[in-house]
DNA sequence: ATAGCGATGAGCT
DNA sequence: GCTCATCGCTATA
């Protein structure tokens, strides 16, 4: 049995409490003709204007950041090193500028379309570990920046999958962030090899 | 107009 | 563990 997450769902207030709920459930993208899945693996939590590791840090809104502050339920893809697109999901109601990173995932379904995206051979853990790398072997780049992920394209449902050892720990890659660097808000189901680092 | 740099990943040691 | 590719975003002027 499984149940596709509603708007209303990506719009709950706390989006440590998405990060963390978002582990073991099933992300499904259709682009190109070509469906992959799987089950997420690793999230990190982004807080809107008061944390200092996002980028709406202190209400900061530009062209890029525009679509966080939109109504949760909707994706906020940007270019990071200019080379890889990372993948966020906008959480809370509109203003808030939330955001959950999707880190890892597991794969189910697609692996020969996985792979020719990524251009590997081996299915190892690093076909879809590392949100560059996840959002690459799901064929999402820029194009889908603001689409919604209550759609045929983009959806996630919640199946009979429980995280057998979730593991909350500090964000990645965010040294600047000062006082937030701590936060204890990367999630990850330790019982997959599908992790970007431990 | 432009300098500085980043929510990374691959390859090599 | 270390280097570096690669370019859009941001702030500053």
């Amino acid at each position: 049995m499984s149940l596709t997450l509603s708007q209303s769902y990506f719009q709950h207030r706390d989006v440590v409490y998405l990060a963390k709920d978002l582990i073991g459930k099933k992300i499904t993208t259709c682009i190109d003709g070509k469906t992959t899945s799987g089950i997420i693996t690793e999230t990190e939590a982004y807080a809107g204007c008061g944390d200092k590791a996002c980028h709406a840090h202190l209400g900061r809104f530009t062209e890029r950041t525009k679509v966080m502050y939109e109504p949760g339920g909707i994706a906020y893809v940007y270019l990071c090193y200019g080379i890889h697109h990372l993948f966020n999901i906008v959480t809370n109601t509109r203003g808030n500028a939330d955001a959950v990173l999707i880190r890892a995932v597991e794969p189910l379904e697609g692996f020969d379309t996985m792979r020719k995206r990524r251009g590997k051979e081996k299915l190892d853990k690093a076909l879809t570990s590392g949100p560059g790398n996840f959002s690459k072997a799901f064929g999402i780049s820029k194009t889908h920046n603001e689409m919604s992920v209550v759609s045929k394209e983009l959806n996630i449902e919640h199946i009979s999958y429980k995280p057998k050892n979730l593991v909350e720990t500090k964000r990645i890659g965010i040294d600047y962030a000062e006082e937030d660097v701590d936060l204890p808000w990367r999630f990850y189901d330790n019982s997959s090899k599908f992790i970007s680092i431990k």
